[in-house]
DNA sequence: AAAACTAAGGTCAGAAAAGGTCAAATGAGG
DNA sequence: CCTCATTTGACCTTTTCTGACCTTAGTTTT
């Protein structure tokens, strides 16, 4: 405790606190807290992933900058682990019904919206070989249900 | 978002808004805001293109200018087949930020829902070849559009 | 009417200004 | 000692900015 990624990570929550989002140039950070600027990089990917709730977008070249934003996941802080750990890297199109039907008994997204999720990665998944597409139907539910739990 | 170029271009935005078509003057413009002539080329070929929403016509010689014309993306019926067709099959993500960025102009979603897909996506092609990323990118877009555009 | 002049805008290549990546060196805790 | 997290630095890629040179369209002169 009391590393330079700590206090850097501090400052950055701080700001944070006050605005959903922030930019920041890298070169300006690094020379605050007197370090080489992928340190800055360093921070940005032990602790401010998606996992941990923020989304990290940068520009580079003249006037380049990082935004970082805040999410705010609506089912549950942990939502994106969870989703990680159920869906895990491949699934079945079978393990994919149940696990849309326990969102739906959860209530956390609704019967039409099952099906819809189910008709557009079908779809999308149309004439691929079964074993790549176990792979990718887990990336599209991941990609699907996450974008869909921030709507109200 | 401090560069010359992002200035220039929300003037020009502002403009847009206030109207259809504008017609400009290099010259003068790039004295308003003292640069080079053709750094409002620049501006142009990078956030004023077709893709964008926007077309630029000019004429050279004495009386000159420069037209830029918005051309707003209805929201139709038919949302899934035009989606389907601004993506393509293999999308880079610069040309993603375009298209989520005009969806939120035309108020189809909204800006902290762009990012989120941004987000998202990134993340689930993460260490990914550059290659591969274009075709999936297309994918995991037309999935989070698609599942979030047709819900009620 | 043709030639010359003037007033725009267009192109392109190179310099400058960021940020990104990766692996080696270092350090802290078990 | 060993392992994992942190720190550093050399090298890479992207974006912006500038200036020299080119093309086009009116205007004036001959």
């Amino acid at each position: 405790m009391g590393s330079l990624s700590d206090l850097i990570e501090r400052y950055l929550r701080e700001q944070l606190a006050k605005a959903e989002t922030i930019e920041i140039q890298r070169r300006e950070l690094a020379r605050m807290f007197r370090c080489v600027p992928s340190q800055i990089n360093y921070v940005l990917e032990t602790r401010f992933t998606m996992q941990h709730g923020y989304l990290v977008h940068s520009r580079r070249g003249g006037g380049g900058f990082i935004r970082i934003t805040k999410v705010d996941w609506k089912p549950s802080r942990d939502f994106p682990r969870v989703l990680k750990e159920k869906i895990g890297s491949r699934i079945s199109s079978g393990e994919m019904e149940i696990i849309l039907y326990r969102l739906v008994q959860a209530e956390l997204i609704d019967q039409k919206t099952a099906v819809l999720i189910q008709g557009v990665i079908q779809e999308e998944l149309a004439g691929l070989p079964e074993e790549e597409a176990d792979f990718l139907r887990a990336s599209f539910l991941r990609v699907a249900l996450l974008t869909l739990c921030q709507q109200e």
